[in-house]
DNA sequence: TGATTTACAGATCATCTTATCCATTATTGG
DNA sequence: CCAATAATGGATAAGATGATCTGTAAATCA
């Protein structure tokens, strides 16, 4: 249905949507706490903060926050900017000339990616993000940043 | 959405299924007709022969044919068959223990596919097949044919 | 200023999907 | 039996996606 790329990004821009707006939250911590390949979150968070959906601060205390408010971020929008949206068919795939209607099998195939596609663009991350009637994402913020935290002992040489 | 090798599955046994039930048709046909590279059509009407949607035979006047009624094929098992059917979200995806029920994203993901799923298997392929009111998926059986012979010149040696 | 933290950039690797090629086997027709 | 046709099987290549690694640049803190 949606790529891995797409997916990963999806869990993490919810998960920051859930934490707190003026915090950032590092790559590891978000890799942690959504389960994501921390090296391959990095490159997916890269892209979503070339493509303005996030932004990025480094060095200490440093990491990634919305750059917009939840409810202006769009499902479809995170999984445009990493290639990963389901895109209408427009035209004959088998090329042939003459064809300006799609078959009854190409429009069956359109009308489902539309009807994806129209559910993806009315869903905002707002929905997403965690609320009083929701089921969370992932562990707590408070369990992901221990878990961190507990991975890195002081070196002591 | 769907693969590549599902989009090819389907274009087949729809064009298949729009020929005389009587008559095989072969690769080189199919593949002429639908726009399908022939090699990578051959081990796909090979999947479809194996899981019982098509029967092939061999040598001259040989091809491939359904091994049902259009009406008792739906487009579900083409792609199950092809491994390209759209997979529901059983458990959490994150592994987390506990998340018995779905996170808020991915319910809608998993509902997205469920609606998908449906559609595609309330669909059969006669729904697909040529009529009265419906577009062809390609040109003409007769067109077809004849592009084949065109590109098969006696051999003079 | 120096040390630590964290994002950024690019190269590389692995895996899966898509696609091609060639030899072999079965079937038909003369 | 021989030749032609067409599916079968297996090996291999090419491309895209997913994932890792290493070094660099920027920011913070002491």
């Amino acid at each position: 249905m949606i790529t891995q790329a797409g997916e990963y990004a999806l869990r993490a821009i919810v998960y920051i949507a859930q934490t707190d707006p003026q915090m950032h939250s590092s790559a590891g911590t978000i890799a942690a706490a959504t389960r994501v390949p921390q090296a391959y979150l990095q490159k997916i968070l890269r892209i979503l903060t070339r493509e303005h959906l996030l932004v990025a601060q480094r060095g200490v205390g440093g990491g990634f926050s919305l750059a917009k408010a939840p409810s202006e971020i769009r499902v479809l929008d995170v999984l445009k900017a990493c290639d990963s949206a389901p895109e209408r068919i427009e035209k004959c795939p088998l090329g042939i000339q003459g064809h300006t209607q799609l078959c009854t099998l190409h429009s069956l195939l359109d009308q489902q990616i539309a009807l994806v596609e129209d559910a993806f663009s009315s869903t905002s991350i707002a929905d997403l993000a965690l609320n009083q009637s929701s089921v969370p994402l992932c562990d707590t913020a408070a369990d992901c940043l221990m878990q961190v935290r507990i991975d890195k002992p002081k070196a002591s040489s």
